[in-house]
DNA sequence: GCTTTAAAAAGTAAAGT
DNA sequence: ACTTTACTTTGCAAAGC
């Protein structure tokens, strides 16, 4: 009788306001980042698509919002680290990498662990450097990969000191500081970083 | 040369099949820990085996922290002494199954994760430096899974017996061989 | 899912000298 | 800066929320 489609349209009204909230959710999340246009629309597309495959039981709207708005960042190769989505987020580090990872097998994803180079440019425009100085903090990771320097090592923390040591090497200084603020990292693991970075590349620089 | 597996911890479980009063417990071992509301379990730790065994009222029990298989036997029935000495009257002492096994090991060659990870297969492995440095690698079979980090080292886990642990060094060792990683 | 136990790996972090 | 302590990851059982 009526029950049936009342029903339906109950789940129905509950799906399109849950639907609604996690776009605007979505929306808020990427302004507060402010991610580029692109990474937003994919956000939103990732996150139709996993109410299609049913991956939204058991997790909350927030995680597996925050959850797809990492991963279209990774893929547009302009990553956010978890922190930096955890600070707008509702939801701990620790279950939007859960839900990360979930949503990434579920979803097929096939992203490439991220590159220290992928942070270069973000970091570098916010600390106002130039492009030689990225260019150079690019040939700085390059070799540092083919000497094994960056395997474990946290990509932030990689970026971080080979952009230290470019901005040096060019003439535009930043102090320690200045580039572990912006990358979220520790002057400690600036200078670990560097320390090993001058050493195996044979860099000479000031201590 | 088989790479040589270190057995860092064993834990293994076992049932007397018998309430026990964990308060009684608790009162008479004067080292036991006991917080209801934070766990259910008494804790009580071995200095020799160096092993922590976790007492539940249901009588089961968990030990966990040996380095060798014969160890979980050794703190077993030190366990049983001591709840006999309270007055806990253990009857007949029952199996211990091992549950997991954690052991380490090292290809003594570093190793490029990130090589590794498109090698391996991006969907069959976890590399996520930002939030821990090993590539984790899971095994069908053995049914272990492998933490792998760049200095060479190996975590294996999982496994119900030691030779699962050799058997999965040995089986990720020769698939970093033959895709020439190693 | 969480709680508690144990242990290794290597990176990062924070607190105390 | 250096040391110490601690947290990240993996696997597992236990009883109960």
């Amino acid at each position: 009788r009526m029950r049936k489609w009342q029903k339906r349209v109950r789940v129905s009204n509950a799906m399109e306001r849950n639907l609604a909230f996690a776009l605007s959710e979505l929306d808020r999340m990427c302004s507060q980042l402010k991610l580029p246009q692109s990474v937003r629309e994919d956000s939103a597309v990732l996150y139709r698509q996993a109410i299609k495959e049913n991956l939204i039981r058991g997790r909350s709207i927030e995680g597996v919002a925050a959850s797809v708005i990492y991963a279209s960042c990774r893929q547009r190769d302009v990553p956010r680290t978890l922190d930096e989505i955890a600070e707008v987020a509702r939801v701990s580090r620790k279950e939007i990498g859960r839900t990360f990872r979930f949503i990434s097998r579920e979803l097929g994803f096939k992203l490439l662990p991220i590159s220290p180079k992928d942070y270069i440019p973000r970091f570098c425009s916010e600390l106002e450097l130039s492009e030689s100085v990225e260019k150079v903090a690019h040939e700085v990771i390059n070799e540092a990969i083919e000497k094994g320097l960056v395997s474990g090592r946290g990509p932030t923390g990689v970026a971080a000191s080979a952009i230290y040591i470019s901005a040096l090497k060019c003439g535009e200084k930043r102090t320690q500081r200045e580039v572990a603020e912006i990358a979220s990292v520790t002057e400690v693991t600036i200078r670990n970083r560097y320390k090993e970075l001058a050493k195996e590349l044979n860099i000479d620089l000031p201590l | 040369m088989d790479p040589k597996i270190k057995i860092e911890n064993v834990v293994a479980s076992t049932s007397f099949d018998q309430e026990i009063d964990l308060d009684k417990i608790y009162n008479d071992f004067e080292d036991a820990e006991y917080n209801q509301e934070k766990f259910p379990g008494v804790v009580y730790r071995l200095t020799e085996p160096k092993t922590a065994a976790l007492i539940f009222s249901s009588g089961k029990l968990v030990c966990t922290g040996a380095k060798n298989v014969d160890d979980v036997e050794v703190a077993v029935d030190k366990v049983i002494k001591k709840l006999k000495g309270a007055g806990v009257d253990i009857k007949n002492k029952p199996k211990t199954v091992v549950q997991n096994i954690v052991a380490s090991a090292n290809l003594d060659h570093p190793l490029n994760l990130n090589q590794i990870a498109i090698g391996f297969g991006l969907e069959n492995v976890e590399y996520e430096p930002e939030q821990f440095p090993g590539l984790v690698y899971r095994l069908e079979e053995p049914k272990v899974v492998l933490l792998l980090f760049g200095s060479g080292k190996i975590v294996c886990t999982g496994g119900r017996k030691p030779e699962d642990c050799e058997k999965g060094v040995k089986k990720v060792k020769q698939e970093l061989e033959d895709l020439g990683l190693i």
